[in-house]
DNA sequence: TGTACATCAGTGAACGCGCGTTCACTGATGTAC
DNA sequence: TGTACATCAGTGAACGCGCGTTCACTGATGTAC
């Protein structure tokens, strides 16, 4: 690489014929366009404009409108990895609280990344196409697998669920709860009570079920 | 109404200047359009063109794109409403059975309706511009409020959870594996079971941690 | 039963728009000698 | 250290397209008398 002198350049005062960073610019500015107005809203051309550059430009860097999408979307994945990973923080204090602390993690990635959230799930990116784009969404999977793995260890090995089964049901019902009732702009639903909170007392219910019955600092907040 | 000898047409064959059906047709040709090309490829020109009718006429039945495809929601509410409740049927044979198969009855809706479960829940029509939208939501949803209520009350006053939370529980749960397993065209990741058995695996343990642990017929299918 | 009329539900041509994409190009940068 | 050159990352004009929407219109239908 080299752009010298430009790089934290501000973005709207360029100084020369030179972006860059225009992939980054790029990838913010359908962040932006995204969140503003959904993935269907978001435009090629549109991206291109508020990063201060040529409609042609962003050829140079995406195949096609389709592939920054994509980029947006793996991006998020490796972002939400890193976030869940975080929240995990290796099964400290305890397994059990810190799969809570998981939960919330994920539902408030949703909610402060919505535009993120939105290209990675909803944007309906082929993924057929973007190998690397699965398997970005693969590895942020495994933070919950191995917490569920974890977490079932914890059981006598006659009792425990696969920890497989355990990650689909927690991501499926984080995911759900996410796209109902959590999204940036407007909650589409009314609840008696916080995301959160709903998202926290289904997981508990759900462990209560496997037998792992708040061990550990538990789960009152 | 009277447009006498048009009405089952069959399509192709329009015989008068009259069309006789054409919010039906264009809904029909919505839904289709969305099936092959998701809500974003969707186009109010190229409904009118499927139902065989100028690119005008459409507007003098939906004032525009959003509306249309907001009747196409919910329409897919009330035949999902329609849906959940025969497979609840009332309960029988036991409360605990037919809650069972009410979450496989919304998966088997997701799945054998992609098109209104994505205009339903992935379009992004804006509830607040057509209230009956949101309402006919509601009555959908009310079903699995209901069914949670008598669950519930299965169980002695002191132990019964609150059945908003329960139905909110299993609704998202239920919408979470739909839209990450069970999208119509594509599964999006591979499953070490089919959607349904994780939906009903996950709505069994959930049950048994509330303390309802498989009453009636068992949840064994 | 017939006729005049209001209303309804279409037509078809036209518009302005912004999109995605391409093209030949050119300014800036990095590198070999 | 200087110069020639290859490469990279932009430009800007142009294209064809299909969209959403509007307009004045007209054919068909239903109804009052």
């Amino acid at each position: 690489m080299g752009w010298s002198r430009h790089g934290k350049d501000s973005g709207k005062g360029r100084r020369s014929y030179h972006h860059g960073n225009l992939r980054e610019a790029l990838v913010e500015a359908a962040l932006g366009l995204i969140a503003a107005k959904g993935p269907a809203g978001f435009t090629f051309a549109e991206a291109a404009r508020e990063a201060g550059v040529s409609p042609a430009a962003p050829y140079r860097h995406f195949r096609d409108r389709d592939a920054l999408l994509a980029g947006v979307a793996c991006q998020g994945f490796e972002r939400f990895e890193a976030f869940l990973k975080t929240a995990w923080n290796d099964g400290r204090p305890d397994s059990f609280t810190a799969f809570g602390n998981l939960g919330k993690a994920y539902l408030a990635f949703a909610r402060t990344e919505p535009a993120y959230y939105s290209a990675m799930f909803e944007a309906g990116v082929p993924l057929e196409n973007h190998p690397e784009l699965r398997e970005a969404g693969d590895r942020a999977f495994a933070i919950v697998r191995d917490a569920s793995e974890v977490l079932s260890r914890t059981l006598p090995p006659a009792t425990r669920p696969p920890a497989l089964m355990m990650a689909l049901h927690v991501w499926a019902l984080s995911h759900g709860i996410a796209s109902l009732f959590a999204r940036g702009d407007a909650a589409r639903r009314k609840l008696p009570m916080t995301p959160e909170d709903l998202l926290e007392a289904a997981v508990l219910i759900y462990l209560q079920g496997l037998g792992l019955g708040g061990g550990g600092a538990g789960g009152r907040a």
